[in-house]
DNA sequence: AAGTCGGGGTC
DNA sequence: GACCCAGACTT
């Protein structure tokens, strides 16, 4: 079974070295522990959870050209942050990633710091990004478990029927850890996430051309793993609420911080029909971008006199 | 443990 | 039109 492992890892080591992307937040495969910016591996970090790597690509430059550094960055106002993300989506990663930087500011004297406890008590680092930043930026030991490599580690070492999905997200971290290599650490992440985004891929596997199909649990069950069932979100007109936050974010943009836009007005310019009847659900959603710090309002009067901008 | 949080590309 | 995405955070 240790041997198992040890197969699989040399294979898509291997593979790696061949087929592995180059990307600009990363180090080509044997060239790890070469100098790295720490900061350059954060912004794609954050700008990774949850999104494409094509995208990332559009914007990552653009980003790094307007905030070169940790400093610059924590100097901006937040709001110019949040402008900078535009397209990104998840608005609240450009708040949290602000105030990270203000945090490594203030309290490590403006150097990232390299260990897993201070790592993730900044805001919008979780267990993956803490772990990335370790092995990508740091050079260090740590397994990390993205969607990749949740699905890659799932059907090789897992079969359709042995493979429960709640218990495997919890117990994914504990195995990803188990058959962690000594060595090249770093690369072995790269590789596992590489090979889950070009091959083992979620809806159309390419397994002629896996490196060790022979090997693996779910080879020939004709599988893609589903994902679980979405579930039913809040929404207008069957547009969930979340995009209709976005597109008050996007509107916001534009708009002139010294003269913010009166609620009524943005409502008309997110909803054609905007009338009093939406009144509430309105507000609502800017009590929620208010709270997680995205939007001010400022209150005088009467509801639909209410001022807003971008915090 | 389940909900919430974007946006654009793909099939 | 549903699915997918280098997750984090709240309740």
């Amino acid at each position: 079974m240790q041997n198992k492992h040890h197969s699989i890892t040399r294979a898509l080591l291997r593979w790696y070295r061949r087929n592995g992307r180059t990307l600009p937040w990363r180090l080509p495969a044997g060239h790890a522990g070469n100098i790295t910016n720490a900061y350059r591996i954060l912004i794609s970090e954050i700008m990774l959870q949850q999104t494409q790597v094509s995208r990332v690509l559009i914007k990552y430059p653009e980003f790094l050209k307007r905030f070169p550094s940790l400093r610059s960055l924590a100097r901006a106002r937040q709001r110019d942050v949040v402008i900078a993300w535009k397209g990104m989506g998840y608005n609240n990663r450009a708040v949290r990633l602000h105030q990270l930087a203000q945090a490594v500011t203030e309290h490590h004297g403006g150097r990232i710091p390299s260990t897993f406890e201070q790592l993730i008590a900044l805001p919008g680092v979780g267990r993956y990004t803490a772990n990335a930043l370790l092995s990508s930026a740091f050079g260090k030991r740590a397994a990390i478990v993205d969607v990749n490599v949740q699905r890659v580690l799932s059907r090789i070492f897992w079969t359709m029927k042995s493979f429960d999905a709640r218990r495997a997200a919890l117990d994914i971290w504990t195995f990803a850890e188990h058959i962690l290599p000594t060595g090249r650490v770093y690369d072995w992440n790269q590789a596992l996430m590489d090979f889950g985004a070009t091959v083992c891929t979620a809806r159309q596997p390419q397994c002629p051309r896996c490196p060790v199909m022979s090997l693996c649990k779910s080879r020939s069950s004709m599988m893609t793993r589903r994902a679980s069932i979405s579930k039913r979100e809040a929404t207008l007109n069957g547009i969930p609420n979340r995009i209709h936050r976005g597109r008050i974010i996007e509107r916001l943009r534009s708009v002139n911080n010294s003269r913010p836009i009166r609620f009524h007005t943005l409502g008309k310019s997110i909803l054609p029909n905007f009338s009093v009847r939406h009144h509430a659900w309105f507000a609502l959603l800017l009590s929620g971008l208010a709270k997680d710090g995205l939007v001010r309002i400022a209150g005088n009067g009467s509801l639909k006199n209410n001022r807003v901008s971008l915090a």
